[in-house]
DNA sequence: GAGTGGTCTAGACCACAAA
DNA sequence: TTGTGGTCTAGACCACTCC
């Protein structure tokens, strides 16, 4: 804030900046290759990567796994008060929604299910391991633990669909009372793998507890989001 | 994936988060200097940088401007369904708050801020600024809109205290609906420099726009608060 | 004043993506 | 196969913190 000589860095993020805002980089376009960038704002690739990194971190441009920087659409709104599942909150907000299921097992649940779904030691659990886009784009990696007692014959069914649809027409069950925990941190191998990026990416993680109407503790969900992707907004009454 | 030689980054994260979690290194404890690591682990600053960089991400170490690396302390419980107040919620939680008013004065509203409180063009806003600390550590920074009209002589009080108290205790006046939004984010050069951080680490926005017990639109918080820093809670009822 | 973090240079090799 | 991003090396100077 003294000599007014603004870094190198700073100024790459500017120019990036204001050609995102004037729309010459519109919402998924692919930036040029970072070479070409670095030779454009005469420095070095390492400079570079950091000025792509801060905006990055702002939520502007996203990476691709060795396929590039691109720039980043506009942020899905999520509410926690409104009772929605994914493809419903994405379709709500025009945008394209698609989901593809990684594995679906059941197996053993670890310490930490157990204690979320409050089973005893060394229960069993389903786990579904899905990843989803909005528009085409990965933005999103969760895994579903179910308590087996409340769903079986789970894995016969197509998990590609919503789990809440599924719980109602085929269980009778539906969501009573959530948990949410939200922690902004970093993506884990799995997750940087199924999102295809690279491990470290900053992340939304959000762990939501359901209950069904009857209060009973029915499932799990552990939510990786792309941290740029989403917006969380909650309404509170007086 | 594929080859099962593990990056250089990867190793020194994993042998940093081992010696944080066995308490080798408590909460709050200064790293060594970069170039001491970078000895350690027989590599370079700028890889040994890319190293604390993810575990920044993770919310594991954090930085402070030119003072070094610090082990993260335990994250702070935040829930937006529970009216409280910071000094409150910190205390609440067995840890120390502290609050600094970095300015205060009554300035021209912005088109934002004239949007957020529905003011018409050109209206004039109470600003105030704050620094907050949890535990002596830097963690959020405020700035506080209020529509002056509901609060006449404001800055003659003490602005370190809660605002929700001298609303109450000096104008009558209480929280009614809350609308939050929460956008992972960056922080901006202002921020950074009341949190004393670099430009650019990664942060949690979260806008309030706040309503008294009439219904009536009377301020705003922008906060940015570290995003190591806090963990979001919901609980939705039935 | 010594040491530290912040910033930047000028390269290199490899594995993977796209053509 | 070509080019790209991912990773890493081996330095350098400056501004600031802390002693």
């Amino acid at each position: 804030m003294r000599d007014e000589a603004p870094r190198a860095v700073t100024t790459i993020c500017s120019a990036l900046e204001e050609q995102i805002e004037r729309g010459l980089l519109p919402p998924g376009s692919k930036l040029p290759a970072e070479r070409k960038l670095s030779e454009v704002f005469a420095t070095t690739r390492i400079t570079l990567r950091e000025a792509l990194g801060q905006l990055e971190a702002q939520g502007l441009v996203y990476r691709e796994e060795r396929r590039g920087w691109f720039v980043s659409p506009p942020r899905l709104t999520y509410n926690p008060l409104v009772r929605s599942h994914f493809h419903a909150m994405v379709a709500e907000q025009g945008r394209v929604p698609a989901t593809e299921v990684i594995g679906a097992r059941l197996m053993p649940a670890s310490a930490e299910i157990c204690q979320m779904l409050a089973l005893p030691a060394l229960s069993s659990v389903y786990q579904i391991r899905r990843a989803r886009r909005v528009d085409g784009r990965l933005v999103l990696y969760v895994e579903h633990y179910l308590n087996p007692a409340y769903f079986p014959g789970l894995l016969g069914f197509d998990l590609t669909l919503s789990l809440t649809d599924l719980y109602a027409r085929e269980y009778g069950l539906c969501y009573g009372r959530v948990r949410f925990d939200m922690v902004p941190t970093a993506l884990h191998s799995q997750a940087a793998a199924a999102l295809k990026v690279s491990v470290g990416s900053p992340a939304l993680r959000i762990v939501r507890v359901n209950r069904d109407q009857h209060g009973r503790l029915i499932d799990c969900d552990l939510e990786f989001w792309r941290h740029d992707a989403l917006h969380v907004c909650v309404e509170v009454p007086e």
